[in-house]
DNA sequence: CTGACCAAAATGTGATCACAAAAAGCCATG
DNA sequence: CATGGCTTTTTGTGATCACATTTTGGTCAG
């Protein structure tokens, strides 16, 4: 989810087993989950590795993002008092951070970490689970899309999500949203 | 996912294993996957069994059912010719066919059918996968469904549906589309 | 230098087992 | 008749093994 791992990258389940200190079947129970939920690939041979998806399925990916993350940001907004607007403004703060060092994991990371603190006051558990499966596919997408835009400014729509939490915009919040989401997806599928 | 267990139904490993012929070790597997997707559910323990959501849970999983097939179905239109048309009344027929029967198991099965159909034009197997994971954790609670509302008559949506597809209309289509999949779940949910 | 072929190594699969924890019965007690 | 405690049974977990298949690496012919 993170973007430790670059897209197309094989693992085995020996491998992952000895990595973590256990037998070969806690390490297949494991990859079965991430394969489930769409973490890992698995070819037909049953070689497991991280997706490289192409940019057909990217785009839908970003599409489902911004379906379901405007949803939940909507239904977050009712209830985003001034404690939660200064926590978000607090991880955006870590958040350019991580762009001026130039980390992207830390910045996946900690983007991920905004949105999810946004998303957890809409309550509803569902959605943000279908959500984080979105990002796991996407985890090794945005490292390589991290390093192919070389961003050197912090995200300019986390600014416009947190001045229209502020101003109760309801609007202005769904579009900075789907902007967020879309951005930088975009510029990779294409 | 066609509501053959009803919501809450445990389940054991040995059993699996023993009802389709095999070990312990492939049952685990086919668990792990089903509870990533959340078509079963995990206690703390490791029982798993069939979920039983609460009603704000079902409200959520509908709320993802409509975000996510109105832009499939919306996706899908363009791409519907008569072909098409003539295959999802085809479908539709065998759905009234289940209602008459009191079938609930063939209704829901013919039911997504139905949306499947439809979805598979969009050409968009990410959504559509994203759906049928909805769907999957909806199984028992649509049986339970079925069995409280007792209808009679055919879906009177998927007719609008139908009729949004031959004339084009893309507002339409969204509208019906939202309506069919709220339709029953509301009811259920309140 | 390239490609095909073959041997060797690596890998996933399914089965079985021992063990600890949890659930289910069961019995005595109030 | 209900209830608390104890025993028995059931259940999931992790480990290990044999086996079939795939992948890999190297070698040789063209």
């Amino acid at each position: 989810m993170h973007g430790v791992i670059e897209p197309g990258h094989a693992l085995t389940l020996r491998g992952i087993g000895k990595e973590f200190e256990v037998s070969m079947t806690p390490a297949r129970e494991a990859v079965r989950r991430l394969v489930a939920e769409g973490a890992l690939t698995m070819s037909s041979s049953g070689r497991v590795s991280t997706p490289d998806p192409s940019s057909e399925r990217i785009e839908e990916l970003a599409m489902l993002r911004s379906l379901i993350e405007v949803e939940l940001a909507s239904r977050a907004l009712p209830r985003a008092h001034m404690a939660l607007i200064e926590r978000l403004q607090t991880i955006n703060g870590t958040v350019s951070e991580m762009v001026a060092r130039q980390d992207a994991v830390g910045y996946i990371r900690t983007n991920l970490e905004f949105h999810r603190t946004l998303y957890l006051r809409a309550q509803a558990p569902a959605m943000l689970a279908m959500a984080e499966t979105v990002w796991l596919q996407l985890g090794p997408t945005m490292r390589a899309l991290y390093g192919k835009l070389r961003r050197k400014e912090p995200p300019h729509y986390h600014r416009l999500i947190i001045a229209a939490l502020r101003a109760g915009d309801e609007p202005g919040l769904r579009l900075a949203v789907r902007s967020d989401v879309t951005q930088g997806l975009r510029m990779l599928a294409s």
